[in-house]
DNA sequence: GAAATAATGTTGTAAATACAACAAAATATC
DNA sequence: GATATTTTGTTGTATTTACAACATTATTTC
């Protein structure tokens, strides 16, 4: 058995590790990237479907979405024919640091990939969704309650 | 600029958050599953090669296995010619739960890993282990307060 | 259209995580 | 071989994370 998650465990903590100590002179405390980033570039998204596409707790990504507000980065809205909905969107601060995430996680990224050929990454990002996709199935199971069985 | 490095986050908070509830019936609180596998895969190992091993923060891995010690799963051994190190092994009670961790994982691969084929498989091992060194560099470098320069 | 269920959001609480600062032993440097 | 540096380990503190339990609105079912 090829230890092929035990790799992507290693190579996401690292990158974390290293997103979260970088972002610290945006004044973005741990984990707060992931969703700025994603704030920004599906404006108007809400809480819970974020927290969806992050794979995070429901509760962590509300708790990490009200510092963003208190904070300044970003703000809810209001939906006129959904009362139970806040839709989410960058202030022009969050609009303004966003620059500086997205040129790391390119830079992370050119880091990551240094020495595959555009073959190679391209076949890499192919295999890594299909992955992603057949985790994900799971994750929604687990997290809903429910038990695998194996 | 392909986002490789989104869906491995994806995949490892996934993965991560399924293995966390799936031990709880074993007694493992969150993320002692990780250091618990590799202490019985390298016995003898000492908490600061852990730490690098699963990358994760020094002092994170000393609380964490800390735990594990008092909860009986693993025991530290002083050596006889060096004072300052504590070698790290699983007790009776580690090992009995080692083959839950594993079966786990196995599952996971499995469930990870459907509908690629055996030479898919090997790919993407090949490519993440590539992916992994290049990102273990910077993140050395970064955790021991250098700056990356982009 | 009333009742049941699902979707979305919040808060209380317990625990993990990581940074900073420290201590002690080992190793390197002069 | 004395001194400086590195390695390894610990503890104080702040913050994040996640589970449980709840509240409210929307949607489905009868």
């Amino acid at each position: 058995m090829k230890e092929i998650l035990r790799e992507i465990g290693m190579i996401a903590r690292a990158l974390d590790s290293i997103s979260n100590i970088e972002f610290k002179e945006h004044d973005l405390t741990k984990g707060q990237y992931l969703y700025l980033v994603r704030i920004c570039e599906n404006q108007g998204i809400i809480q819970e479907k974020l927290a969806e596409m992050i794979k995070v707790d429901r509760t962590t990504a509300a708790r990490a979405i009200k510092k963003l507000e208190i904070n300044g980065f970003i703000e809810k809205r209001s939906d006129t024919h959904n009362k139970k909905i806040k839709k989410l969107f960058p202030t022009e601060k969050g609009e303004n640091v966003y620059p500086f995430i997205k040129r790391e996680d390119d830079y992370s990224n050119v880091v990551a990939l240094a020495g595959l050929s555009e073959e190679e990454i391209d076949t890499a990002f192919n295999l890594l969704q299909r992955i992603r996709r057949n985790v994900e199935i799971d994750w929604d199971y687990v997290k809903k309650g429910n038990k695998r069985n194996y």
